[in-house]
DNA sequence: CAAGATACGTCAGCCTTGTTGACATTCCAA
DNA sequence: TTGGAATGTCAACAAGGCTGACGTATCTTG
């Protein structure tokens, strides 16, 4: 890693590479959410309801403010969303034990089926790219993308992995 | 690269790995546009608008229609976000030479200079990304990510840098 | 116990940015 | 000369962000 400073290496971080790395953030983004967005289309929710039902099934059981945190949006525009979700008989809100004011939400059989479906969209185009890239290609993308974070999001996107509190 | 296919280090395709990944994509692309959306908000102005500045910046004189196929929108989505543009004396259109049915786009002073600020704001994020990570991880995160494109958008992707029509 | 803080839900209204559909104009090319 | 391509524009609509305000439980703390 000491040859990063020499000179020569440097040339990786030219205006004309970070705008390609840019436009490759760009188009990537597109293709990333490409399918699932196409089985979204077809019923009644959008990326919204895909993220939501992504973190809930991730972490059964969280919390409506633990899920606003992660998501980063306001309450309101949550709520609009879980409303559906809910409704739709996808998620399920339960009302906390030790604290009484919190919602626990976690997936129906209905909500693991839909978003099995389209994570299983999303990690097959992932996967196709992570095997033509190689391990090595996908260690560094994962270096990248985190050094890319807001501290906050990096935080929270350590949090997601570890062991509930 | 023969390793690939020696069993253990397909570990980086477990369903795991890959939902790390989604994740990954998902935090980092909320930094990746921080910076110029709070720009941005300031004015009245919003992604779409930076998108298409962006665009007409990289290729001077691109046409409408060439834009188009670039962001992936409908012309009366990218229409409305012109209109303004050149309203507000951001960018120039202009009627084609040889075919004067197309509009050529470029940018005024102004333009190229609310470009630069949004610009600036973005590659600074994406410097301080790449010097952390080390050029080795900046081309394993190109990879994975032009492995992630849909093919028609990788074509845009390289043709974007290449000489001109 | 009273008062304040917290978690959640909801109403109302606004903005950006995407969509369809319909239609007019201009002008190249067969 | 005529069909089709490129462009522009009007209207209507939807998703999904936002702010502000308010209400209601329910904890926590002085």
């Amino acid at each position: 890693m000491a040859e990063v400073h020499s000179g020569e290496n440097l040339l990786f971080l030219t205006d004309e590479q970070l705008r390609q790395g840019i436009e490759a953030m760009f188009f990537a983004y597109r293709g990333f959410t490409a399918d699932p967005d196409r089985i979204l289309a077809t019923m009644a929710y959008g990326r919204a309801h895909h993220r939501a039902l992504h973190f809930i099934a991730r972490r059964p059981g969280t919390t409506v403010n633990n899920l606003l945190g992660i998501l980063g949006v306001t309450k309101q525009s949550l709520n609009r969303v879980l409303r559906t979700l809910i409704e739709d008989g996808l998620v399920e809100s339960q009302q906390g034990k030790t604290d009484r004011r919190e919602r626990h939400l976690t997936l129906t059989d209905k909500g693991r089926g839909l978003e099995q479906t389209l994570s299983d969209a999303q990690r097959a185009r992932m996967r196709a790219a992570y095997r033509k890239a190689g391990p090595e290609a996908v260690a560094g993308f994962r270096q990248v993308l985190e050094a890319m974070m807001d501290p906050d999001m990096r935080r929270k996107y350590h949090a997601i992995r570890e062991a509930d509190t």
